[in-house]
DNA sequence: AGGCAATACAAACTATCGTTTGGTTTAATA
DNA sequence: TATTAAACCAAACGATAGTTTGTATTGCCT
């Protein structure tokens, strides 16, 4: 006899079976989302073979089986982290670029672009940029496209400076771009110790992408 | 009754039952090393998920149950991929910087180190060092250890080039030396679309360190 | 020729995975 | 109060994972 148990009394509860969105007043996050965060959480924390359904569902205090009831699938949870993750992220940074006036510097434009970036890989929401680095091959193939599509902002915002003087010519951007972002998104893993914040890692790769760290003679 | 098959005739064959090392002069490596090779193959390019006991033992033409003569647990053939990666990647590096004239000017032992750095990556036996990215969090930290130790080794090259004045001062290094090697890292991803060679993205990264991009006025 | 290692296989074992199914509880609506 | 939709659970399913066990084959040495 299934569901006889001492029914739980969960701190969840029913939803009004008539609208389905009638304006989130209450403080917690909808399941959904709270689900998204858990696996998140778990994909970074232990990695991609550690986020099973049951793990999952204990980190919100539900059963496997239950997942299913907000997701097709295992597989529709990771896609709509990942998507989620650069969407923000390209957001962010296409939006902060945008905002800039047309006639700021190159040296402006770029050290802002940054601050974004890398703000977004150790603020609060973190957990979603960091899922892509720990999936396995199969499915990073999916999300390449938007990726691509962010490394083309940071390839025109390079084009850009190279076009107006303000930056060096000469350089292979399809290699200076991954070279650079890469950079920039190993730093926060190995500044956790070294106790380095947001701005002096954003600091530090704008003043080395820029004058490199030759001495002046 | 189990064996009684056909007798498979594997191009494998018994081994001399008296010396186990008398000299490898047949031109076949020994099995230990092929499942070596498999494995890594397999994780580079399916992910850690995809690399089965089972997936491993097809690629070698064997059973699953047989790579427990050779290996006693999965987990030991993953640690020696690992361990195998990063200390060639040490030897080749620290030697590199070792046998350069101790004259030898920063830009030059730089270059240098890199070069190596970066050929290790795209080279032959590429696929032992691209390993550690794929695996989960509690298998990467078994390696921490020896790779914070290759960090060093970086972070030495630049506090001497600090120190004899050939490099600006007042650069974190312990951000520096992970930034740049991150970059280093993620290029040879990237590159092979644009089919860009290992002395191209090494020279790219050691001049883009040293000047930066800026324009020179 | 016989025996002993070395090497591999077949088959099963247990654990756990993603997923499905049918039923139960809850809270709002009518 | 009866109904209904939302949300969850218990239990099981088949697939597959790493691993163990007993057995068969092969070549070298005596």
């Amino acid at each position: 006899m299934p569901g006889t148990g001492e029914s739980r009394m969960r701190a969840r509860n029913g939803r009004r079976p008539g609208g389905a969105d009638v304006a989130d007043t209450a403080k917690q996050k909808p399941m959904r989302i709270e689900i998204l965060d858990a696996a998140a959480e778990i994909i970074v924390r232990e990695g991609y073979d550690a986020c099973t359904m049951r793990a999952v569902a204990a980190l919100v205090d539900m059963k496997a089986g239950s997942l299913y009831y907000h997701f097709k699938s295992k597989d529709e949870i990771v896609e709509e982290i990942l998507n989620q993750g650069i969407e923000t992220l390209y957001a962010r940074v296409a939006g902060t670029i945008r905002d800039l006036p047309k006639e700021a510097p190159f040296a402006q434009r770029l050290s802002a672009a940054v601050g974004v970036h890398v703000a977004s890989l150790v603020g609060k929401d973190q957990r979603y940029m960091h899922v892509y680095e720990h999936l396995p091959p199969t499915i990073k193939r999916r999300s390449r496209k938007m990726r691509e599509k962010y490394a083309q902002l940071w390839h025109d915002l390079f084009a850009d400076g190279v076009a107006s003087g303000e930056a060096a010519h000469g350089h292979d951007l399809s290699l200076l771009v991954p070279y650079f972002l890469g950079g920039l998104n190993r730093v926060p893993e190995w500044s956790r110790a070294s106790g380095a914040s947001s701005e002096q890692i954003a600091g530090l790769a704008v003043a080395t992408l820029l004058d490199g760290i030759a001495a002046r003679r």
